[in-house]
DNA sequence: CGCATTTAATAACCTATGATTGTACCGATC
DNA sequence: GATCGGTACAATCATAGGTTATTAAATGCG
């Protein structure tokens, strides 16, 4: 079971066999892309929606002075699906921010598989769930933490959200975001971005270098960021392996 | 038709006089409940879901040193479904803002309603769609402009929101949130609202006096904002709602 | 009706972050 | 190995918004 987005669904619901054969089928025809090219463009009739395989997106929006907010990070097995869902149209632009595999699943194929595999619906409302708990810790974080709590969460988050997907090894993990991307991330200038790099850095909490990141003290940045995952585990198994990150963390 | 949740549904999807029955008996026994009392706590066992009839909700989050971020208000017609459905656990606290009618929805009749009548399921999920654009709203609007920006696109934005469920008469609405709730949905402090709420007056843009809030200058409003309706309007029969709107603003 | 509590208004002062500008590095490309 | 574009880093100054405190006005309650 190579395929994240699978991996991803499978920490919402358990499925059988023929779900997750169903899964693959959808998930034939992988194409690769490379960095800074659009997945959707605002305003885009939408009759198939992206997926995943491997690289970073960003889902974001311009305002009218030019200034960007990434409103979502898609990781490896996360989908473009909700607000698009079925035959909408785009209200947001997704670019890639790294090369990446992605495969296009058509709203009506993966409304087809629901059909015949109600586990899957149900598997699709729960990564919904998580997306929507994950937007609303974006809404916290922005809205009530200083400049340096925002960081270390981001980083616990992306930390989090990567080992679920199995694209952690150690506390070391592929971080192709620059410095005006965690901007644009965070709500801050890219100046004060590199000021709490180093400040990080400094406090020997990570290291980060050309796009690869390795969080030293994992247990000191949950604590700078009162990060809790519980927001990001689902029901049942998946709370396993958070059980052993945070042991390990501690 | 005085049931606003079945209002927000038809904004998504067209619905038959069975679907509308169906929905209608989901909403059988409302409940009064006084203004900051609790729909739901945090890691409270969910078995229904609470839909607002009339009335102000918020979903919010605290955190360890104590400052609140609320994430999203419940207009009414407005349900905490997603997040927490079915049979999963609360991730945020919901606490009335205004005395309320609401009803308790068991997440097992919804889902027999959906079996029985998949445009129920199709509603619900526009619905989410519409709940998602919101967040993601609230992350850009929290993230990349300033106080007086920000109030001004609440503004706007509840506006538009209680105008779908014709909680708007003119102008003039509702709007119970105090000095201290504006700042924690806007990620600012008690103070500073006062001050920019001073010059939305000054300027007059708004009134606001105990709880009724009337917008003199939408038109300027949604200029200082940057407010585009469009990422709150639903596919058809809606968008002459938005039309109508922005014309008597113009 | 009067008391208690919440909410609003305002002032004075302070700090985290933004703005601006310049430099230095590093990895690709030819 | 020269050039070039994207990053990263540094230093300085400016300001939006935070903090704390006080008073006044509403609002709710017994």
């Amino acid at each position: 079971m190579s395929n994240p987005f699978l991996r991803r669904l499978m920490h919402a619901t358990d499925l059988g066999r023929p779900e997750i054969d169903a899964i693959e089928a959808l998930c034939r025809q992988p194409r690769d892309i490379a960095a800074k090219k659009y997945l959707a463009r605002d305003g885009d009739d939408i009759v198939s929606f992206p997926v995943l395989i491997s690289g970073w997106a960003a889902r974001y929006q311009i305002l009218r002075n030019g200034a960007r907010q990434i409103t979502r990070l898609l990781l490896p097995g996360d989908a473009y699906y909700f607000d698009s869902s079925p035959a909408g149209t785009a209200i947001e632009e997704v670019i890639t921010l790294s090369s990446c595999r992605i495969v296009n699943i058509l709203h009506s194929d993966m409304e087809r598989a629901i059909e015949r595999f109600p586990a899957i619906g149900e598997a699709m409302r729960g990564y919904g769930s998580m997306e929507n708990a994950v937007m609303s810790s974006w809404v916290v974080n922005i809205g009530r933490r200083d400049a340096l709590e925002r960081m270390a969460h981001l980083l616990c988050e992306t930390h989090f959200r990567l080992a679920l997907v199995d694209a952690v090894q150690d506390r070391h993990f592929y971080f192709p975001l620059t410095q005006d991307d965690l901007a644009d991330v965070l709500g801050l200038t890219p100046v004060h971005i590199n000021r709490k790099l180093q400040q990080l850095r400094q406090e020997n909490l990570i290291t980060l270098r050309s796009k690869q990141l390795t969080i030293e003290d994992l247990r000191v940045l949950q604590q700078i960021a009162g990060f809790d995952s519980a927001y990001l585990a689902p029901r049942t198994q998946p709370k396993q392996v958070f059980d052993r990150l945070t042991a390990v963390a501690a």
